[in-house]
RNA sequence: GGACAGAUGGCCGAGCGGUUUAAGGCACCGGUCUUGAAAACCGGCAAGGGGGAAACCCCUUCGCGAGUUCGAAUCUCGCUCUGUCCGCCA
C-alpha cells in the first residue's frame, strides 16, 4: 500500500514507477478520489462537531431547565445529513482502497528496468558447477531408480504435482530443514517460529497476496487460506501493532509446507519436485527500521547463500528487473542453484525488500523516542527445501546412481554418507 | 460442540444513557527537594485522521460490526477472541 500524500506530492514520479512495471498511470484517478474524499470528510467532521455540541447543550439543560426543542430540531436534520455523508465517505474510502490495494510496490532506483526476466542482472556467480564424465541424471530419475522418490503414489493419493519421499531421501529433506534452521538461528540470529499453516484473509491482504492473486492460493471451506509461504504468518506477527524501536530488527525464521495452486503453470516443470502444489520451505523474515532495508536485504541474501556455500552447491545471484519482481517487492535478489541435468541455474530462493509497503497494509508500526512510522519488511527463502534436495541429488550423484551426502549434512543424516538403492 | 464469565489507554482497573473533554493506580518522562539515590510533592504522558503558514482547532477509536437515541464505554442484536467447566480428540 502506498501513502496517498506521497502520490499527491509527486504524481509524475509515481506514474513513472508504474510505467517501469509496465502498468498504466493511475495517479490522477487517485488524486481526484482522494480530494473528493477529504472534502466530504471535512464537511462531515464539521457536522459531527456541531452534533456533539448540541448533545452537550441538551445534556446540560437537564440541570438548567432551558428549552431544547429548537436544538433537537437542528440535531435531527443534522443526523440525516451526517448519515448521508458518512455513507458517501465510506464509499469514497472504499473506492480509493480498491484502487490502491491492487497497485504494486515502487521499484528502488537501482532495480534494472525491463519487461521480464530477460532484463535481470547477474550480480555474482559463486562456486563451480561439478563436471561429470557421464550424462548427469535428473533428480526424479535418480530418486525413482533408488525407490526413494515416488510420484506414482503421490498422484494416486493427491493428484499431479505432489511428491512422496521415502527412506533416506525423506531423511535428506528433514536433514536439510534442520540444517537450514540451525544456520539461520545460530549464525544469523533469527528466532525460530512454528507458525500456523492456515491464515485469515487479513493476513493474505497484509503481505499482498490478496486481493489481486487469490487464484494462486488454496482457500478452505471456512474462508481461511493455506499459506503459500510462511512469509505470510511470519510477517503478520507484527500486524496491527506498534513495535518499540529498541526491538528492531526483528528476525524470524520458520520451516513450513507451502501450498500453491500453480494455476497457469500447466506444462511447466511437470516432472520432479521443482514445481509442486506443496513443498517445504525455510523462510526468513526481517522487520527493520525503514532506513535499514537495503542493508538487511544484503544480510538476508547472504544468510540464504551461506546454506548453498556450506552444501557446496554452485549458484548465482540475480537482481530482478522491474518486470520480473513480485507485487510487494521494491528490490529482489533471486538465488539460482546449478541443476546439472538441465545444464542451467534454477531459482531456489527469492529475497525481497518490501520497504514500508506491507507494513502499511498490515498497519504495523514502530515507535522510538523521537522517531516513529512504518518499518520495512523483508522476506526471503532460506531455502526452498524440495529444490535444495533435488540440487543435492543431482550435483552429488555418482555414475552408479548413488548420491554422496554433503559433509555438513552427515550429522543430520545419522551418519549416512551415501544414498543408495538400499535406501 | 455445550454452559457460564469476560474483552476499557503501555499495564492494572473504575464507569453501566448527558457535570467522564474515560476516575484512580502502576509504569514511564520532566521538575522541586537531596552530596547522590530512594521517598514525598508538582507537572506531563494513547493512537489514527482532517483542517491550518503557525499557534492551534476539530473528527474517529472503550474487542469488531450493525441498531436504538438529540446524545452510547454504558441499552439491543450479530460476530470474533480470551478464560473456566463439560464433552470429544492428536
Amino acid at each position: 500500500m502506498h501513502d496517498v500524500k506521497r502520490i499527491r506530492e509527486n504524481p509524475q514520479a509515481f506514474d513513472d514507477a508504474m510505467a517501469s512495471r509496465n502498468l498504466p498511470a493511475v495517479s490522477s484517478v487517485i488524486i481526484d478520489v482522494d480530494a473528493e474524499r477529504r472534502e466530504v470528510l471535512s464537511e462531515l467532521q464539521k457536522m459531527q462537531s456541531r452534533r456533539n455540541e448540541i448533545a452537550g447543550l441538551i445534556g446540560r439543560s437537564a440541570h438548567s431547565g432551558a428549552d431544547v426543542a429548537e436544538l433537537e430540531r437542528e440535531a435531527l436534520s443534522l443526523k440525516a445529513n451526517i448519515s448521508l455523508l458518512e455513507k458517501k465517505e465510506a464509499d469514497l474510502s472504499g473506492k480509493l482502497n480498491e484502487i490502491m490495494s491492487i497497485i504494486p510496490n515502487i521499484p528502488r532506483p537501482d532495480v534494472p528496468i525491463g519487461p521480464d526476466e530477460s532484463a535481470n542482472k547477474c550480480v555474482r556467480v559463486v562456486g563451480k558447477p561439478p563436471e561429470f564424465d557421464f550424462p548427469p541424471k535428473a533428480h526424479y530419475d535418480l530418486g525413482e531408480a533408488m525407490g526413494t522418490v515416488d510420484f506414482r503414489s503421490a498422484a494416486k493419493i493427491a493428484g499431479s504435482r505432489f511428491t512422496i519421499l521415502r527412506g533416506k531421501v525423506a531423511l535428506l529433506e528433514r536433514a536439510l530443514k534442520n540444517f537450514m534452521l540451525d544456520v539461520h538461528t545460530r549464525e544469523f540470529g533469527y528466532e525460530e517460529i512454528s507458525v500456523p499453516f492456515l491464515v485469515s484473509s487479513e493476513c493474505m491482504y497484509g503481505t499482498g497476496q490478496l486481493p489481486k492473486f487469490s487464484e494462486d492460493s488454496f482457500q478452505t471451506t471456512d474462508g481461511r487460506w493455506l499459506i503459500p509461504t510462511s512469509e505470510v504468518p511470519l510477517s503478520n506477527m507484527v500486524r496491527d501493532m506498534t513495535v518499540p524501536l529498541s526491538k528492531l530488527p526483528l528476525r524470524m525464521t520458520a520451516c513450513s509446507p507451502c501450498f500453491r495452486s500453480e494455476a497457469g503453470a500447466a506444462g511447466r516443470d511437470n516432472r520432479g519436485m521443482i514445481r509442486n502444489h506443496q513443498f517445504h520451505k525455510v523462510e526468513l523474515v526481517s522487520v527493520v527500521h525503514p532506513d535499514k532495508g537495503e542493508e538487511e536485504l544484503e544480510r538476508m541474501t547472504g544468510a540464504a547463500e551461506t546454506i548453498l556455500k556450506k552444501l557446496g552447491l554452485a549458484y548465482r545471484v540475480m537482481l530482478l528487473s522491474t518486470g520480473d519482481m513480485g507485487f510487494s517487492a521494491e528490490k529482489t535478489y533471486d538465488i539460482e542453484v546449478w541443476i546439472p541435468s538441465e545444464n542451467t541455474y534454477r531459482e531456489i530462493s527469492s529475497c525481497s525488500l518490501c520497504g514500508q509497503f506491507q507494513a502499511r497494509r498490515m498497519s504495523a508500526r514502530y515507535k522510538g523516542d523521537s522517531d516513529k512510522g512504518f518499518p520495512a519488511t523483508l522476506n526471503g527463502s532460506g531455502l526452498a527445501v524440495g529444490r535444495t534436495a533435488a540440487a543435492v541429488l543431482e550435483n552429488y550423484q555418482l555414475v552408479n546412481g548413488n548420491v554422496i551426502v554433503p559433509e555438513v549434512l552427515i550429522p543430520y543424516m545419522n551418519g549416512t554418507k551415501e544414498l543408495d538403492k538400499n535406501g
